[in-house]
This record gives C-alpha cells, structure tokens and sequence, in this order.
DNA sequence: AGAACTTCCTGATCGC
DNA sequence: TGCGATCAGGAAGTTC
C-alpha cells in the first residue's frame, strides 16, 4: 500500500515522463474515483488541451499541476500511474484515461477502487490542500509540537501514528518500522511517552522515510512505481508481515495484533507497555 | 471536539 | 477440491 515514500517515488517517476504532455481527450469508466464540481462531465470537458506543468506532493497526496487545473489524488491501496502507449491493451483495472497528444496515454489504475482524483481550479489548490488538515511530515517535526498533539488524547501512539492530521505521510507499514525501531509498544498511550520517546520516533520515522525513499518505496503485494518495478524496501523491514518470525534484535517471534483496526507487528520483548511514570509522580 | 464506526472494493486467504 | 465467508486497508462521511 503506496505510503509517503512510495508516493513520492511515484511523484519522481511522473515528473521524469509525463511532465509537458497534453491532454487530448479522457476516458473515465468508473465515475466514483473522480471528485469534480460538476461531476465526471466537469472533469471530461475541462482536462482536453491541459498540459502537465509539474508533479507535487502532500502527504500521501499526489499533486498534479495542469495549465488550469490541479488535481488532488491519492492512491489509497492500490492505485497506480502508467505511461502507456495509446494502442496497449487496457485491462479491466484502468477506470481513468487521458489520452495525450503524443501517442501514448497517463491511465490509472486501480484494482479495488479506492483511489481519488480530486480536480479543482487552479487557484483554489491551496485552499483544496488546506481542506485536507494534514500535521506536519516527519522531517517538519518537533518534539514540543508532538507533546501537545500527543498530550489531548489517551489513543494509542499506533493509531495517533496513522492520523494524518497529526503526521502525515505514515502508513500501516512504516507505522509499525517506526515503533519497533524506536522500541514502543504499538498500543501505549501517546499521551504517556516520555520526551526521549517523542525525540526517538521523531528521528527514527525521519531515518525510515528517507532510507525508504532512497530505495523506491516498499513493494508488499501490488505496488509498483510508474515504470512498472518493484520498491526495494521490503527488503528492510524488521515486523511489519514478520508474524512469528525471530526479531532482528532478540529473537523473540515478532506478534500480530489489531490496533484501532490495522493489522500491527511487533515484538513483545522489544516492545513492552510502559506505566506513564510522568504522571504516577505528580499525583503522589 | 474527539473518537469510534461505517463505507467503499475486490483479490487473497480461511474454514469446513 | 470447491465454495462461501472473512479479511485487509486510507480516508471521508456519519454517529455518538
């Protein structure tokens, strides 16, 4: 599932060659994944002749700045861009093309559906990505700014890892790399780690995200970047889809267990639910 | 306001 | 072996 990393490699892979293409016509053929204001309709009339200024990112969110348009999109599980010759064989899992002017077309495709691409004017893109409420990514972070997010609620720091509008860019995968390497139990309370803890997962999802960008993201099952290959950073993983096997650390057999609903790998030695301390002391 | 459900989807996996 | 049931999962929408 395409996280900060695999989205940025797929941001890299577009700019590289999609950038100055045209738009001829489109083709949609699952509405549902296009967000316009006036509909499909809006998005068929309004893409033919716009041409491909520049690629961005936010988040998980893909940016696709077009001469009058910007398009906000996300990938969710499975979505992916390929720059495919106009006269390839589409399969049944391409819902959105844009023919281009040179031949080839940019589709998307998407196995489950759960992609969006949210087109809006050109100048109402800040306003677009504001509506999004996203927190700071993991290199914008401070250790004062995570203390009060983490100081309002009693979640635990797995699910407060998730929430974009708290960091954004982090994923199920890199969720649980982060914690395991930052040696947190998944389901402690955000509201109890002590500020070396904040410091840890604050340099430890920089050091991820970056190395895992380096290598092209992380492929588990589906995900490909635009030329079609493979992410390398499956190779790297310490928990995540490790369940029984030996910690890296350890060796204890990493676990799986369901927090706020997402599949987490962790190991239960590493790992172990601290009591908050901090707040045992002030009430005595 | 914040947190917990629900929904969207379909291939893969599970259980009998 | 076959087939129905269940699962997985990001974010938006809904409910409490």
């Amino acid at each position: 599932m395409p996280e900060m990393p695999e989205v940025e490699t797929v941001r890299r892979g577009l700019e590289e060659i999609v950038i100055g293409k045209i738009v001829s016509s489109v083709t949609v053929t699952w509405p549902r994944i296009i967000q316009a204001e006036g509909g499909v309709e809006a998005f068929e009339s309004r893409m033919p002749g716009q041409q491909l200024e520049k690629v961005g990112r936010v988040g998980k969110f893909l940016l696709f700045y077009w001469t009058d348009v910007t398009w906000v999109a996300h990938l969710r599980m499975e979505g992916k861009y390929l720059y495919e010759p106009t006269e390839s064989t589409v399969d049944q899992y391409t819902h959105v093309i844009c023919h281009l002017t040179d031949g080839h077309d940019l589709r998307y495709r998407d196995v489950r559906k759960f992609g969006r691409i949210h087109m809006v004017e050109k100048a109402d893109t800040e306003a677009e990505i504001a509506k999004l409420k996203l927190g700071p990514e993991p290199k914008d972070l401070t250790v004062d700014y995570l203390q009060k997010r983490f100081d309002k609620t009693t979640r635990p720091i797995k699910a407060v890892l998730l929430d974009q509008g708290v960091i954004a860019g982090i994923g199920n995968i890199y969720a649980d790399e982060i914690l395991f390497a930052a040696k947190i139990h998944p389901e402690q309370s955000a509201r109890s780690l002590y500020d070396e803890e904040i410091q840890t997962i604050i340099s430890e999802s920089r050091r991820i995200m970056a190395s895992a960008i380096e290598v092209g993201g992380t492929t588990i099952r589906t995900y490909t970047n635009t030329f079609g290959e493979n992410g390398r950073f499956a190779d790297y993983l310490k928990v995540y889809g490790k369940k029984g096997q030996p910690c890296p650390r350890c060796g204890t057999e990493i676990e799986k267990i369901s927090v706020a609903k997402r599949g987490t790998h962790f190991c239960p030695h590493c790992q172990r639910i601290h009591l908050a301390v901090k707040y045992i002391t002030s009430s005595i």
